[in-house]
DNA sequence: ACTAGCGTCGTTTTT
DNA sequence: CGACGCTAGT
């Protein structure tokens, strides 16, 4: 075939070697898309259908662009392959397989944002200490228990887990992720991690639906498998366990989600799970220019774990590497901008031959106000998601109601949007009669004048005939017809409009142009069920790139380092490299790290075809504040032939490094020192032991039959009991006839101050 | 129940 | 700086 002849003898081999296991290590550069999209052409060319192929990407972004060539081999039978991220793949069996395993099939996803409202209310429940349970940190450690597939029950009878969590004074993280994930399943709830968490369980628990799969996908292709966790790896392990045609593609120096419960040693192990494992290294780097393979070659040496791979190239020996200095951050972004402009009229180059990576979203700022100064055409990858924009989200609440009742976060999310006259008191109760009754909140409303006072009832319960009346709608019609009404009847759409506010405005704008797409969903042919609730499926998993159509405009791209993963252009500008920002200050704890901070440095570096440029500002606005940088130690560690160092200070150009420039800077700013010295020292103790006092304080529940009493003739030296905060002392009385303040020393939680007139105490 | 005003705190990175 | 939570006031 000629797609074969455009291959080289290693690739070649590994495009031919279809049956077995199979590992390709590929250096950056070298032709690892490639292969992948040949491998899979040449299956169907070997007329494997392609409906039994499952092709596993890492991001959104490389499952498209997976898709796209392999339509330009193959044609259009490349829809019918299984493609996609981990994330949708699996979401997309579960839609199937859920009652399996005790799921509605529309189960919602809970997106980050989601799991940590909920979080956040369970703390709240719970009455925890918020700062030592922060919700990041109770988030992080839940997800990283799924991620290496520890249960409930196993993590609270993991001896290790528990010895831990009681060290670090954190005794109770059993029990949130306890009610975390009961809480989710009475949701009919997944979160990120449970997507492949119960694809796990599902596996496990019903061998023939395992069976069914390992029928279906006779090939399996695992892209970025370096970046694989436990219950990823798993799963595929699984899956492919009975032909072990599973090809597995990745670079040990390309590994950066750690941070996500990556495991490298998922590549570096492979060779023990399939002994006869066929092995191909493609070391010859077709996209960068010599000098750009060298210094990432100088770069990644800096690693100690890493896999033995000599990375080369044979093109041309190309620019040197351009590094420049600027003194604040939107002078950098000046210099980027006018550089690119420059380029591009030099080497006659078009817009789209250019991408500025940086470690923080937050960086793209001052690239972005440079790049319009100068009427640069750019677009934005990432970032903020057009689906996580508050006023999307609301509407998006109203649909997973309307399709998911039980659905708590969407729930807690509209109660009161637009403001209906449900406040936290009422909330709460709900919340309580929910948790009491073991029914959803939803149920809860749905039977108001049980549960609420008069008025609260009322509200409530036109909330839930409101929300049901939608289900109905949602039956008889169309998804935008459907939208619409929701759009319209939850009044959210009329709330918009009556902001007349330039943020007003544009929110009202982001909700016409999700109208707009779902109207074009209705419209569309190529899919037989075109309902709102199949719109709304996966739209947690969607990320910006997938709501924009593939326009071929001529503009320069931005992006994190993270998401250009996979992509390559002529001419690329890492910016902000500067210690504290790359490496990130959160990094500098470990040696592991630090070395994965450096591999992403390399993953930035090879992004570039022709010219690379680097740099680094002297000084930068953080948290509203201007801060003094220093370059970072990356600079340091390229060899300096391959540099071309643009600063204007002599000391710098005949040193070519940048150890001056560190001691001046260090010398200047004392406090630097200190700061950097917290960052190496060992983590701080718990500031409090657990007590049992401290940590089981829960909230109050209420003594049977719990009435408020008439407060008017309320004494210093009362006992009394609250509704939330338990039993308790008068210690004084101020102020006049209705506003008299009361000071309430109470057993659980302490000293608190209350208006009596909106106080529920109850004189015991 | 709601809101204005104030203080705190944070930022990696993605599904 | 900006988002968010808490407090106090209405």
């Amino acid at each position: 075939m000629d797609y074969l002849a455009g291959l080289n003898s290693i690739q070649r081999q590994a495009v031919e070697q279809t049956e077995g296991p199979v590992m390709i290590v590929a250096g950056a550069g070298s032709g690892k898309t490639r292969v992948i999209t040949y491998r899979v052409a040449h299956l169907i060319q070997k007329k494997i259908d392609p409906f039994n192929i499952l092709v596993l990407t890492f991001t959104n972004k490389a499952a498209k662009e997976m898709r796209n060539r392999i339509t330009t081999v193959i044609g259009s039978e490349a829809k019918n392959i299984w493609m996609g991220t981990f994330h949708s793949v699996f979401a997309k069996i579960l839609r199937v397989e859920a009652n399996k395993i005790g799921y509605p099939n529309n189960f919602t996803i809970y997106d980050t944002d989601d799991s940590k409202n909920l979080i956040k209310t369970i703390l709240k429940e719970m009455s925890l200490d918020d700062k030592l349970y922060h919700h990041n940190y109770v988030y992080g450690r839940i997800s990283m228990a799924k991620n290496n597939l520890i249960s409930v029950a196993e993590y609270q009878q993991n001896e290790q887990i528990q010895a831990d969590d009681f060290t670090s004074g954190r005794g109770f993280l059993g029990k949130i992720y306890e009610t975390y994930a009961n809480r989710c399943f009475k949701a009919g709830a997944m979160d990120f991690d449970d997507l492949l968490f119960k694809t796990n369980v599902l596996l496990k628990e019903h061998i023939d639906v395992l069976n069914k799969y390992q029928q279906k996908f006779k090939y399996l292709m695992v892209d970025e498998y370096q970046d694989t966790n436990f219950s990823q790896y798993l799963i595929v392990k699984k899956l492919a366990a009975v032909r072990e045609n599973l090809c597995v593609v990745g670079d040990d120096a390309q590994s950066i989600y750690a941070f996500r419960g990556a495991n490298i040693q998922n590549i570096l192990n492979f060779q023990k799970d399939y002994p006869d494992v066929k092995v191909y290294k493609l070391e010859q780097n077709y996209r960068s220019t010599q000098n750009i393979v060298n210094i990432a070659n100088s770069i990644i040496a800096n690693n100690k774990n890493q896999l033995e791979k000599n990375v080369f190239s044979e093109n041309e020996t190309g620019d040197k590497i351009k590094v420049t200095r600027s003194f604040s951050d939107n002078e950098e972004g000046k210099q980027v901008a006018e550089s690119i402009a420059q380029e591009r009229a030099d080497k006659n180059l078009n817009w789209v031959d250019f991408a500025i990576l940086y470690r923080t979203n937050a960086q793209s700022r001052s690239m972005e106000e440079a790049l319009r100064k100068l009427g640069v055409p750019y677009k934005i990858y990432g970032g903020q998601s057009f689906y996580q924009r508050k006023e999307i989200k609301d509407l998006i609440a109203y649909f997973r109601l309307t399709f998911n009742p039980a659905d708590e976060e969407a729930f807690k999310r509209v109660i009161n949007y637009p403001a209906r006259g449900i406040g936290k008191t009422t909330l709460d109760k709900i919340i309580l009669a929910a948790d009491k009754e073991n029914m959803t909140l939803f149920d809860i409303i749905c039977d108001a004048p049980n549960y609420l006072e008069n008025r609260a009832a009322l509200a409530v319960a036109g909330f839930a005939t409101a929300v049901q009346s939608f289900a109905v709608v949602a039956k008889n019609s169309t998804a935008y017809d459907t939208a619409l009404h929701i759009a319209q009847q939850s009044g959210l759409l009329k709330d918009l409009y009556d902001d007349k506010s330039v943020e007003g405005v544009g929110r009202y704008e982001n909700i016409q142009e999700l109208l707009n797409g779902i109207k074009e969903f209705s419209e569309r042919e190529d899919i037989e069920d075109r309902g709102l609730d199949v719109f709304m499926q996966d739209i947690a998993l969607l990320t910006n790139d997938d709501k924009d159509k593939a326009e071929n405009v001529d503009t320069v791209s931005l992006m994190t380092i993270h998401s250009s993963k996979g992509l390559e252009y002529p001419q690329i500008y890492v910016v902000g490299l500067e210690e504290n920002l790359f490496p990130s200050q959160m990094a500098l704890n470990s040696r592991a790290d630090l070395e994965e901070e450096r591999r992403l440095f390399y993953v930035a570096v090879t992004r570039a075809e022709k010219k690379l440029h680097l740099s680094y500002a002297t000084s930068r606005f953080k948290f509203g504040t201007l801060i003094n940088c220093e370059p970072s130690r990356f600079l340091d560690e390229i060899d300096p032939r391959f540099l071309e160092i643009e600063i204007p200070k002599k000391s710098m150009l005949s040193t070519g490094n940048f150890d001056d420039e560190r001691s001046q800077w260090k010398s200047k700013t004392s406090d630097s020192k200190q700061t950097q010295g917290d960052f190496f020292s060992k983590p701080k103790p718990a500031t409090k032991p657990p007590t049992t006092t401290s940590i089981l304080a829960k909230a109050h529940v209420p003594s049977e039959g719990f009435a408020p009493s008439d407060t008017s003739k309320l004494q210093v030296g009362h006992e009394v009991e609250h509704e939330r905060f338990g039993y308790g002392k008068v210690l004084t009385l101020e102020g006049n006839k209705p506003d008299i303040k009361a000071t309430i020393f109470f057993k659980e939680i302490g000293q608190k101050q209350l208006l009596l007139k909106f106080a529920k105490l109850r004189i015991v």
